[in-house]
DNA sequence: TCTAATATACTCAATATGAGTATAAGGAAA
DNA sequence: TTTCCTTATACTCATATTGAGTATATTAGA
């Protein structure tokens, strides 16, 4: 309850000299657009001739534009407009997924600049094609990042090109605590050495790549050169774009756990087997069938609607839809994800 | 990868454009610092004058601070500055939260002003004494949020008040289908008609309470005559900081169930009862006692010290410690939490 | 020594999970 | 038509986890 005596100093308060004084800061809003189609994740993005790569060819960015105070009454009404003019699609399900500033983000602005902080959202959508611009493309993100897909097991470039790039990067600190401290971020990062993998690490995985320069952005981004392709794991983006990739893969990841979020993905029925195989495409993992159709079933995730799809190859399948109820009845309704399938089914 | 011949066509880049036109946007920074200390989880929150209540006294604020690039290095640097300085505190485990951008947000801003976006962060500290500035305090966080705590049973507050003052607003929609969807969105928020108690459905709680103008800032927010206190439901605080604080509520609560982040508010050694009632209040219920227990010491979350506490009043309990290991054995290691324990144990 | 208070150990039924085997229903090949 | 291949769906079963207790241990104080 304490007056404060700061009115002795108005000057000071926080909240005035704040519009005095702050200087030119830049709120970008970035877009991560996903959608499944087929069993590939796919993001949406733009070319940016504005970051071109080694080669000369423009770089892959996310749909990105300034906040234009003026224009847009909240943050996620201008990210929608923005998604809207640079890739044609009307966004639906829209979540905040992180605010990442960072001073040096932008190699063109450098220490002059405006520093610019990027809001980043999530967006699910359908499988739809894209109107418009045309810059826009939909694309694999294991192409940015490889080594988050596990479906067929453990990928061989973990251990044929990471664990061992990663073994100088190891031995580097000169005291015991320090190379055991790293050793243990390594394997739970890439779940080596009885530690399991977790789907949901992508950005710890991300940042410690970038921390030892095995991915592109991480050299260009001080002014060095960038590593032949080679060297360079997965397709670089513009700027933080695939650090904020990273995020949402990790967050979408996650979500899909405890929340109904997959639906958003889904056209309004389906059969099992494809809700089965977009949720393995986002978690990168195989999942047991059996025990799949038991959880979202039993768990009152879906409901049958007596229709069938006769387009199976086998079998004619039974298509679901999402029963909404769920939401009243359990506090965490979402598709659980157990371990790595390793061996597939019969 | 990128070289920058950003030099190509500069003027028509977003990134470019929008530090020629964006107007002031000032970022703030807002900490939620919490800590339990005996069994109430408590909220760091400093008296602004510049923000009175109806009475004239000062509105509780969180420390808050505008971003200032020239100095802050990053975001996360920014606020720890302006929590030490506005507090006293060097804060330790920080996360953050989201970022709140509402043109509205500041009444004092109006239409003309400059748009503030708020990036608020979560920081959980140890129990401490508060050095300094004077005008910090330390408060129950169910001051402000009454209707929370579940500790002792379904708060009276919610049959008494929220529920009869809520019939009115149930029945404002003309059609049948916005009735049901109101009484639908009441009944999951506050766990009425079979649908469970959630503990993290926190914001949905305060928003729907906001809209129906039972909380305090709901009036203020568009320059109405504040109701009276009567009316009024939990302690009112500045601005938006209240929608911030249940942010972190919700946040928190749910966090607590997969990621060890209670340890951040234990001292090193701790009892399981201690660390049940830290957890209990953070979560707003009473949990089964021999199988929290359980739950913790066979989930490989805290380990024996073989050093006990005489002072319990009955027999002597042993002190534990957080087990670190845990983090590379399990994926998800947190107090999984149950529903609602209704009568207190024997 | 009895009682109140707390901590800790053990039990047991119900449910959930992981990993199958078994059966059903379609199309295509023999 | 029968056989085979494919996919879908049903059922089984051992094991683990959970919810809700009861039972026992160890202290302080009446």
């Amino acid at each position: 309850m304490a007056t404060r005596n700061a009115a002795l100093k108005p000057a000071r308060l926080p909240g005035k000299s704040a519009s005095a004084t702050a200087p030119s800061v830049v709120v970008g809003l970035n877009a991560v657009i996903v959608a499944v189609t087929d069993e590939v994740p796919r993001v949406l993005t733009v070319s940016r001739t504005d970051h071109t790569l080694m080669d000369g060819g423009p770089a892959d960015a996310l749909p990105f534009g300034p906040l234009r105070p003026e224009q847009h009454h909240t943050l996620e009404r201008g990210l929608r407009s923005w998604a809207r003019q640079q890739t044609g699609i009307r966004l639906g399900y829209v979540e905040q997924l992180y605010t990442f500033g960072d001073r040096f983000r932008d190699p063109r602005a450098g220490q002059g600049g405006p520093w610019m902080i990027s809001v980043a959202y999530l967006a699910l959508v359908r499988e739809q094609q894209l109107a418009g611009s045309g810059e826009a493309h939909w694309r694999d993100w294991y192409d940015y990042f490889p080594w988050e897909d596990w479906r067929s097991g453990p990928p061989s470039l973990i251990s044929q090109t990471i664990t061992p790039a990663l073994e100088s990067w190891l031995t580097q600190p000169a005291d015991l605590p320090g190379k055991r401290a790293r050793r243990e971020r390594r394997d739970i990062a890439f779940g080596l050495h009885r530690t399991p993998w977790d789907t949901e690490r992508t950005l710890e995985r991300y940042e410690l790549l970038y921390e030892t320069r095995l991915v592109g952005e991480a050299a260009s981004d001080i002014g060095e050169p960038t590593p032949s392709k080679a060297e360079n794991l997965g397709r670089p983006m513009a700027l933080d774009h695939r650090r904020i990739l990273a995020t949402a893969l990790g967050r979408l990841r996650g979500k899909i756990k405890y929340r109904p979020v997959v639906f958003e993905l889904m056209p309004p029925v389906f059969t099992l087997s494809h809700l089965q195989r977009v949720v393995e495409a986002l978690a990168g993992i195989r999942l047991h069938k059996q025990n799949f159709r038991r959880l979202v079933e039993r768990g009152g995730l879906v409901e049958g609607t007596g229709y069938f799809d006769e387009e199976t190859g086998g079998r004619p399948a039974e298509l679901f839809a999402f029963r909404r109820e769920v939401l009243r009845e359990r506090s965490a309704p979402g598709v659980r994800l157990p371990g790595p399938q390793a061996r597939v089914q019969g």
